[in-house]
DNA sequence: CTCAGATCCTGTGCGC
DNA sequence: TGCGCACAGGATCTGA
């Protein structure tokens, strides 16, 4: 569900709820995410302070007195602050308790989420070490978007989805960037010029910095802590607007499917590399 | 090695 | 109203 900028809102909101609050257990309901829950491994958190939160890609990681509590919301997952009084529902699966009796409720229907409690440094943990760079930092730019690019033969919009290339990056923004850039979604990464390299490695940062100020998107259920919905949905250009007009030229939008991912883009503005 | 497709899972919305 | 199917914001594995 959430990509960069849904991750950084929620991380935004929780940040004063939890910054300084500790630990005092969790509650799990439902232990089959994406990696098996280990209730023994997670109970190390109890009684631990959270200092701080770091988002990286699309993971949360609340920074323990040692170690990190790590979230990853999968498609579907969701966090809400909540009383300890507060029936839970179908699909919260983890309650996470603070001493001052706020409750960090984790809903996720499609359970693609994860939560792991581990003490090495996150760098070198096996999630975090084959990740690109962030995108909004200096290390993502032209030069080393398009050495990356190297004669790969696979569709741009794939690559740029590709979390060793750059992370955050999801169905939504990889397609609204590339319109912006004006680059076919299709066009073989390979083919692509440094100028291309360039517009697109503009775009992304872009969409991005803006989708955050507006708080996120939000499709259908995505909200932040305090169940607002993010209004970036308003700024789309090309997400889900097959069939209508282009807003640049006004031809139809079309669609394909790239790595099993619905792709839209304008056939006029955003010619195929050939 | 690279790349396209399948896969994990549930909910929703559509056409019939 | 109900059924079956396609599809949904992610990440990883498989096999060609």
């Amino acid at each position: 569900m959430p990509e960069l900028p849904e991750i950084e809102t929620i991380k935004q909101g929780l940040l004063p709820y939890l910054t300084n609050q500790v630990i005092d257990y969790l509650i799990v309901r439902h232990s089959t995410l994406r990696f098996p829950l280990s209730p023994t491994i997670l109970a190390q958190s109890n009684n631990q302070r959270i200092s701080t939160i770091i988002r990286r890609g699309k993971y949360l990681l609340f920074v323990l007195d040692k170690g990190y509590l790590l979230i990853h919301l999968g498609m579907s997952g969701h966090l809400k602050i909540v009383n300890p009084t507060d029936t839970p529902g179908k699909h919260d699966h983890i309650d996470l308790v603070l001493k001052n009796k706020l409750v960090l409720r984790y809903n996720d229907p499609r359970r693609f989420g994860a939560w792991l409690y581990f003490t090495e440094d996150f760098n070198t943990h096996s999630l975090f070490t084959a990740l690109g760079p962030e995108p909004l930092t200096e290390q993502f730019n032209s030069t080393y978007l398009y050495k990356k690019t190297n004669n790969k033969s696979l569709a741009v919009k794939s690559f740029i989805m590709d979390n060793k290339i750059v992370v955050g990056v999801g169905n939504i923004y990889a397609t609204e960037s590339l319109f912006r850039a004006k680059i076919h979604p299709q066009s073989k990464t390979g083919l692509l010029t440094f100028e291309q390299v360039d517009e697109l490695v503009q775009a992304i940062k872009e969409v991005l910095k803006q989708a955050i100020k507006a708080g996120g998107t939000t499709l259908q259920d995505f909200c932040d802590i305090e169940g607002k919905p993010g209004y970036f949905v308003n700024q789309l250009l090309m997400y889900g607007r097959y069939n209508k007009p282009c807003f640049t030229c006004k031809q139809l939008i079309q669609i394909t499917t790239i790595g099993g991912r619905s792709s839209t883009f304008c056939p006029n503005c955003q010619p195929l590399n050939v």
